[in-house]
DNA sequence: TTAAATGCAAAGGTTTTGCTCTGAC
DNA sequence: GTCAGAGCAAAACCTTTGCATTTAA
């Protein structure tokens, strides 16, 4: 498990204080923080940084491959530590809860439904939406 | 397989003509289109129909279980007839082609992994992104 | 030094909303 | 006849972009 930073610096990517603060908060956050919270979060560390900043970094690091875009349904795109995105999220409905997961089973799973279509699989979303059990 | 409009009449919602062609174009639709592009569709059958009410036709139908609402990372939701809709998409990354499949190991699989973590399924949304197999 | 990144504000694209008018029941 | 729904345009969101300024390498 590589830090953002480190990550960043292995592509050669420039390393600018809004470039660090940005990867800090993300590898930081253990939720799904979509792009305004991010700020939110950055700007306590740097208040000058801008919005568009915050944008444009997670859009880079994307790119590269360091994070993962995610998008809940809610219009806005949720970003996380691509190599922390191996999972999958159940969203719990009542509570708007999101829980990560994975299995090996699904994984394998997934491989196998591509190559019947013709496909080699290089990613995956999901999201189970569900309710929590009751107990009594 | 019942029509979707049968299914806003089952639900007593009103039926004006506008929701009637919303609803004919999408169950025409073979496809995934955006609501800009249902728009679209619906503008031949009546050419005096609004933006903001296929918006407001396809919330509706969403709200009641008559569509589904599918986001594939363009930034556009899509929507697609829920009766229809028991499958899931694979998308080429090489062509933005979209490959409907359904696999009842698959959904069987995560009806066991909600319940691992002590929820109850009531839905799902999965992409494969997938690149075709090259063949010789 | 110098190309690349930032900040700001303005613009873009999608979706929602206020209000008046229309039409389904 | 009524009240939900439609149309229009304006507004609300989230996200991107142009440009002058700053900064990492």
């Amino acid at each position: 498990m590589t830090a953002i930073i480190e990550r960043c610096e292995a592509k050669g990517l420039r390393m600018t204080g809004q470039r660090r603060v940005v990867a800090q908060v993300i590898g930081a956050s253990k939720d799904h923080p979509h792009v305004e919270e991010l700020y939110a979060r950055a700007s306590k560390i740097d208040p000058k940084i801008s919005l568009a900043t915050v944008y444009r970094t997670v859009k880079t690091f994307e790119a590269e491959g360091i994070l993962e875009k995610l998008e809940f349904g809610d219009g806005r795109a949720r970003y996380e530590d691509a190599e922390r995105a191996h999972h999958d999220h159940l969203i719990d409905v009542e509570s708007g809860q999101v829980i990560e997961f994975s299995d090996p089973d699904l994984e394998a799973l997934q491989v196998k439904i591509a190559a019947r279509l013709g496909y080699e699989l290089i990613g995956h979303r999901l999201e189970l939406l569900a309710i929590p059990i009751k107990q009594r």
